[in-house]
DNA sequence: CATCCTCCTG
DNA sequence: CAGGAGGATG
């Protein structure tokens, strides 16, 4: 649908309609637009409405209405002010509006299964094949194990054992300089090179199975702070990187047999063979193509970096800072090499991936300056005052600079090919049950599951319960956790919605009217509301891809309202439907079994 | 019948 | 966020 054709010269405009008592005129308008539109054809309007049934609706209605509007309000106190005309647009003449709104006709359970055209959808899982793939990757990890056995013991080489009394510090210490060291390349690398000597907490590592290394609890008692500090910091590091290399490496050899390395995506084509999932098409792509919206998001795409003609309404905004340019400056986690993750020999990543995790949060997902964009925060703030709808802005830009998706750095973590999502439940289940992955698996969900589940939500809003599974390794699902966890992806849902809704209209109230001029940003109200409720604490860098959605759920529902489709019951089933298709991929480090700890530590 | 979804409420 | 209702789906 061409966007140009809904917009409309005023927003006062679009909600005249509605206003005004034309009761038929307006139903049947409505009705068939609803109809003449082929993708959403559940939302067929029965045009058999009764008259109590209008009184029913009218109710009905107000009090959805009064729901957002109370919400509305309380960002937005005097809309009238800025735009005139508008202040009664969703608001004083919604008695009006023709109720013709039939029974709760809402089909359209929207995701259940619409062939997630995503990679994460089932994929049938291939052993055996993999065997001699396991064995090979063993060895390298093995390999990488002794190397970093190598380092750590010259670092744990105790050098004056009378000096350290025992470890006193040990709780504190360790952590404090971990997350200062947090982020470079294994800290304890670059000044180890002396001490040659041992622990025997750590002389053992390599004769046991890597799972066991967890076990070695031990510490030495005899090291200087310093050496304690480190060992402390490798021990844990060691542990969740190889759990987390040896996760990655066996679900990809189970899951793809080897010739994976040269062409994810065609290996995987050919397994999916169950489970009504469609062969992704998305390739390697994070973001799944979505079909309604690709054209829209390539268009956007396209027009980014092309300086916009008439932004007039932007300008005004942006003028009293700074050029937009170092708003969109591209935030820590845009890996140059995520561009040929795929094409890396194996090993190579391997490597990667073991040093990268040693490195800690390397993955440029973690802020450890939860600041982030405080220069920009420090101006939204004042701006945020003048404008009460901040939280849409013209399309910059330089916004989606990389617009594909999913080039997160951490696709360098990723082993598996994107289309490649893990859908088993879990590694527990590895046939021979390998002793590794030995993850604590526990009764119910805990608070870093719930955090862990809100991060999910950048990447996908609507999770199957299968993929819940593949990343809550943790988690002993059964009936009731898996219920649970949909129901906290549904509260989610109708969260972001709500924002979204209120941050449309606010557009519409401020005269708004191209919907492509939405657009959310990192510093506007809306992400800030969202990132409030999602990823409290700022440990998480939003990926951008979440913002492409945001924006594109913004001008759905922009468009919708303007439309004046929001009279119908049932008027945001469309929005969900498209943005159930927006799933993206997760990556691996949100997998992580140990993960909801280490989120506890930032 | 089981599962999931939205909406509403507390 | 959890519960529950009502509806859709397979």
């Amino acid at each position: 649908m061409d966007p140009n054709s809904i917009l409309l010269s005023s927003p006062s405009q679009a909600f005249s309609c509605l206003a005004e008592p034309h009761m038929e005129g307006g139903k049947s308008q409505i009705s068939q637009e609803v109809t003449r539109d082929p993708p959403f054809s559940w939302s067929q309007a029965p045009s058999s409405s009764l008259a109590d049934l209008d009184w029913f609706w009218d109710e009905h209605i107000q009090a959805k209405r009064a729901r957002v509007e109370t919400v509305v309000q309380g960002m937005c106190p005097s809309p009238s002010t800025l735009v005139p005309g508008s202040a009664r647009t969703w608001d004083s003449p919604r008695y009006q509006e023709k109720a013709r709104e039939r029974k709760r006709k809402q089909s359209l359970p929207v995701q259940q299964d619409l062939p997630k055209p995503g990679p994460a959808r089932d994929q049938g899982n291939r052993k055996g094949l993999g065997a001699l793939c396991v064995r090979e990757q063993f060895h390298l990890l093995q390999q990488q194990l002794r190397h970093l056995q190598e380092h750590v013991l010259q670092v744990a080489e105790p050098k004056d054992p009378a000096q350290c009394p025992g470890g006193s510090e040990k709780g504190k210490g360790p952590l404090r300089v971990r997350q200062r060291n947090g982020r470079g390349p294994s800290p304890w690398v670059l000044d180890s090179d002396h001490h040659q000597g041992s622990s025997r907490d750590l002389s053992g590592v390599e004769k046991h199975s890597m799972s066991e290394i967890e076990h070695q609890s031990e510490k030495p008692r005899f090291l200087p702070l310093g050496a304690e500090t480190l060992l402390e910091i490798l021990r844990e590091e060691l542990t969740t990187a190889v759990s987390q290399a040896v996760d990655s490496v066996l679900q990809r050899v189970l899951l793809d047999p080897p010739d994976h390395l040269a062409q994810p995506s065609r290996s995987f084509r050919g397994l999916v063979p169950e489970g009504g999932s469609e062969p992704s098409s998305t390739g390697g792509g994070a973001c799944k193509d979505p079909p309604p919206l690709a054209t829209l998001l390539r268009r956007a795409q396209s027009q980014a970096g092309v300086p916009l003609g008439k932004l007039s309404l932007a300008k005004p905004l942006d003028s009293p800072r700074y050029p937009d340019s170092p708003r969109m400056i591209p935030k820590p986690y845009q890996a140059p090499p995520a561009n040929c993750p795929l094409t890396v020999p194996s090993h190579i990543q391997e490597n990667q991936i073991l040093s990268q995790l040693l490195g800690h949060a390397s993955n440029g997902y973690w802020s450890n300056n939860p600041p982030q964009d405080s220069p920009s925060q420090s101006h939204s703030l004042s701006e945020s005052a003048l404008r009460p709808w901040r939280a849409v802005r013209l399309r910059p830009s330089a916004l989606s600079q990389q617009r594909r998706p999913l080039p997160f750095t951490s696709a360098r973590l990723e082993h598996l090919p994107p289309s490649v999502k893990v859908e088993q439940s879990g590694l527990q289940a590895v046939p021979g049950g390998l002793p590794f992955s030995s993850v604590h698996i526990q009764e119910g969900l805990n608070p870093g599951h719930l955090k862990k589940a809100k991060l999910m939500f950048f990447f996908t809003r609507y999770p199957s319960s299968n993929l819940l599974k593949a990343y809550f390794p943790d988690v002993q699902f059964n009936r009731c956790i898996t219920s649970q966890m949909i129901k906290w992806f549904s509260n989610f849902r109708e969260f972001y919605y709500i924002q979204m809704e209120k941050s449309a209209r606010q557009a519409i109230s401020e005269g708004v009217t191209n919907p492509k001029m939405l657009v959310v940003l990192r510093d506007s109200e809306l992400f800030r509301a969202l990132n409030m409720h999602y990823n409290k604490g700022n440990d998480f860098q939003v990926p951008d891809c979440f913002l492409e959605i945001a924006s594109l759920t913004l001008q759905e529902f922009f468009r919708a309202v303007s439309a004046g489709k929001d009279s119908d019951p049932s008027w945001k089933k469309p929005i969900y439907k498209i943005i159930s298709k927006l799933d993206s991929d997760i990556p691996e480090i949100l997998k992580s079994s140990g993960y909801p700890q280490q989120l506890f530590r930032s």
